[in-house]
DNA sequence: CCGTGTGAAATGCTTCACAGCG
DNA sequence: CGCTGTGAAGCATTTCACACGG
């Protein structure tokens, strides 16, 4: 969907695959543990290892780079963390602005992770009038009305929203105004931008959310259905009763697919099928009901 | 990786595809507040506007759930909250724990979705024993000696780990000796855990990381290459210059897939391609090399 | 002889497009 | 007549397995 589109041929060969991106910092950031131990070289094997991904998935990721390896040998390190920063544009000095300064927004301000990689703090932007010159990490806060000129005089092209869910469409809306063209969001909300513009999210409770569903599907491992009969609990069945369990379709498929993003290693260790604690939940056409702000599902861990 | 396993072949129809799942929180939000509005019922089309993805792939992630709709109308907003609770696993009470209490420990504390979704936060937990007792979120820190006893005693099987990345590890083995066998992991660290255990991580440097990359490229689209001639500010080349540019492979190939996680919809608005600030920070081998905590990246946002 | 680099196969996800049910 | 449910096509990503270079 979106408006039209169909984003140039790239400039040419410059076509690294999402997925791909998505790994580079994480290899980075191995490969940075290594160059700290002062390590000269990594065979794919070794640095997969330290970047929880396996051998083949790097070898074909670092072939998008180019061939910065040595057969029979592996990659130099310090010539790789040089490849992949500047892929990433690390190079380059990045000017961030934190908006929301609540709970959330004094942690990322204070992350560490944050300036030692290329991004600095330009920033740090509150509607809360009473929060404004107090210094956090360092740094003071400023009140929303200097949103635009901030973004202007620093060049700021990257913002991260850290408000209540109730403001950050608004707030986007004035960064990309101003001129920011990528957006961290960390608000419970989906953000409407222009084209052009990047957008990536970080939900915590989404996050939870997918734990839960594995974690119940371990649970029912031999408990097996039971919560398919709970019928007797269900709300208001729509009209006319749907009508469940499709007769084959290309549904079903087995895979469950579990290291959904990490799961490796091994060890011993107890723990084996936990049942939740509580009980079913009073489950009465409850189920996501109770407390509850009066916008969606605020952070409620800031002023406005 | 991984040890062995095969994953039973699902119950039986059980395959919900992982990208699924990870979107059904997505829906679930947006049902939430067409429920708060009391809409009746929606269509593939205005769900999944609000959710921010295609009607298509919508309507296929349903199909997976079943057939809760009503052709010619729509789907009714309640029975589908309760639908996609209960496959989520959210009708029933998940007891989470949160380790490392410092400014994203609280944040987490403080936030208010979770306790929405069926989440309760039953402990918080910290090493540092001057947060012993002290109340973050109306609940009293515990130190982290009480840890297993914490969660044998509340039967948690989710555990959050907002600890320093040295910290982490210690924690993660000690959460899943403990019985937990879901985590959810926000230090900067690939955590080993044993099979059976869930890992999802947030990683705040990576996603700016990201942003970062395709701010560089929007930035050279027509400054075009001059980073890649940027050979003379490389470091060490690694022993005989290594070979770039393969010939051709099955490496390159265009796409450039751009909304990486969301660039909806549309609007007029300002900024095109803008340069990041800065000049080429510095570079020469360093890239990644200034402050750093002396382990890693520390989230520099805790005690120890 | 070891480990990179990479075609090719396998798997998974998304999008298309349309039959068919209310 | 509109909208869901879904085969089937189209892409993207992962995995395999092995030729090739140092």
């Amino acid at each position: 969907m979106a408006t039209g589109r169909t984003h140039r041929p790239a400039t040419r060969s410059r076509g690294i695959p999402e997925a791909t991106v998505a790994r580079l910092p994480l290899y980075l950031r191995a490969l940075t543990a290594l160059s700290e131990r002062s390590v000269p070289t990594v065979s794919s094997e070794e640095l997969a290892a330290a970047a929880g991904v396996n051998s083949a998935k790097l070898r074909k990721d670092f072939s998008y780079l180019g061939s910065y390896g040595t057969r029979g040998v592996g990659y130099d390190v310090e010539y790789l963390v040089y490849q992949i920063s500047r892929e990433l544009g690390l190079t380059q000095d990045w000017p961030v602005v934190i908006v929301g300064i609540g709970n959330l927004g004094a942690a990322l301000a204070n992350y560490g992770g944050f300036a030692s990689r290329g991004f600095r703090v330009a920033a740090l932007i509150d509607a809360d009038p009473s929060m404004a010159g107090k210094p956090v990490a360092g740094i003071a806060v400023q009140h929303t009305d200097e949103l635009e000129k901030i973004i202007s005089d620093n060049g700021v092209s990257i913002g991260v929203i850290a408000t209540p869910a109730g403001a950050a469409q608004q707030v986007c809306e004035r960064l990309v105004a101003a001129g920011v063209t990528s957006i961290l969001n960390f608000a419970p909300t989906v953000l409407t931008v222009p084209d052009g513009v990047d957008v990536r999210k970080v939900d915590l409770s989404i996050e939870l959310q997918i734990l839960a569903f594995h974690e119940q599907r371990k649970a029912g491992e031999e408990a097996a259905q039971d919560a398919a009969q709970a019928d007797a609990t269900a709300p208001a069945p729509p009209p006319i009763r749907a009508n469940r369990g499709s007769s084959d379709g290309g549904a079903g498929r087995s895979s469950a697919g579990a290291d959904a993003t990490a799961s490796a290693g091994s060890r011993a260790a107890s723990a084996g099928t936990r049942a939740p604690s509580g009980s079913t939940r009073a489950a009465s056409g409850a189920a996501a009901r109770d407390n509850k702000g009066p916008d969606g599902d605020v952070p409620a861990v800031m002023p406005a």
